[in-house]
DNA sequence: GTGGTCTAGACCACG
DNA sequence: GTGGTCTAGACCACC
């Protein structure tokens, strides 16, 4: 999980997605325990207070369960959080942009393709479908 | 094109894109005014300055150029050039973010390249020389 | 003498530099008519009200004359026209915001001094003192 | 860095170039903090916006680097790519206007490269790594 | 506390 | 008429 503190996303999102993307990927299992919240920070380079922001947030989408004085664990059921409607206009917005973006750059559609095939295969070869 | 106060997107973006846009689908054409400043604001619901900043930073981008007392004007070779590399790098981590994002809502690489070929499909084969 | 809409400087002061600099380099000698008003602003692409504008700034300078009924013409003495020390000012000034920002770019020394020789090689040998 | 309100250039403009000065001139090192858009405004006397624009023209120049509710900071690599096209064919127009400029106002060819000699050992000589 | 965005309204130079 | 600049002041999300 890489934090970018200067993308212009909210590191709090970043982290959400991080650990939902680790939990994809099997890197974090259902049940397993997750950082503390002063431990994660210090990873992180971020404050406390943005972690337990995440974690709170992930934890109202059921993502993850917190045991107070024993710390946070991986719900068990956490893997089924398919697309809602929401969340795939949004994708699709996103993407229609960015496609306008790199025509404008004078990408073909084939560079892009390539590029897209090149994040797919250089790290998540093992997750595909 | 069509702005939406409240989409939680800057005007000013979706200023852009829509202008960007506008220029693929040959809506614009290289050369063609572009309603003024004020005239934009008052079509667009929005303030005057907004649309200027709009048209500022698509002039730093080179879409379009403005002429001091003439008004804006769509470039002629805005996409001759190919891709430099600060535009290639800045392309590369935004389709990296959105790839990561579309994996975490779900979503599969043969539906991500569905949602590609669509908007290629959909909006740009016609419009091809 | 080229006439660029896009660059944001005034068109007036444009021409303004254009004429001087071809009475510099020879291509106007003192006495020399000058187009008229209608004239040059068909051949550069501006508005008449442009041009007079330029020619009458000029005709202050005592760089050209005006003829009434006759044209507009070189003035015998206006080669003489040195820097004084507010030119001057600005001048450096100028060339310090450039050398910064070619910095900047990454551009050596060494490529701005070639660029330089370039520029006095190509277009201005003869004028070299 | 001096603000001077009367000189007809921009405000952000000489803010822009006041910062990239302090960085060259080792006045400001990568990862330093900049003054907040508000403590800046304040010490030169000149509206927030103002600040705030001149900072995120000089963010798209990746000079700096903007954290969300942290701060604004000196980017680490900013001239570590050489000069892209564009940069490089902006830089030519404005050097080929200046060296116009200076003949205009009867600076030798000699006379110009002895200020920018000047301005390199004045400056700069010292500074280099 | 930080920067980001938007509005409103003013003044200016240019054409 | 055009865009460019600046100010003032508001509201927001993020840290």
């Amino acid at each position: 999980m890489n934090i970018n503190p200067t993308s212009g996303r909210p590191l709090y999102e970043q982290l959400m997605f991080g650990i939902k993307q680790d939990i994809l990927l099997g890197i974090l299992q259902p049940g397993d325990k997750l950082p503390s919240v002063r431990e994660m920070a210090q990873q992180q380079l971020v404050n406390p207070n943005t972690v337990a922001k995440a974690y709170k947030a992930l934890e109202g989408q059921g993502v993850i369960d917190t045991v107070l004085g024993r710390g946070t664990f991986v719900a068990e059921d956490s893997s089924d959080f398919g697309p809602d409607r929401q969340q795939m206009n949004q994708f699709k917005r996103q993407l229609n942009d960015l496609l306008t973006e790199g025509m404008y750059i004078g990408l073909s559609r084939q560079e892009i393709a390539d590029l897209m095939n090149e994040w797919y295969g250089g790290t998540h070869e093992a997750n595909r479908k």
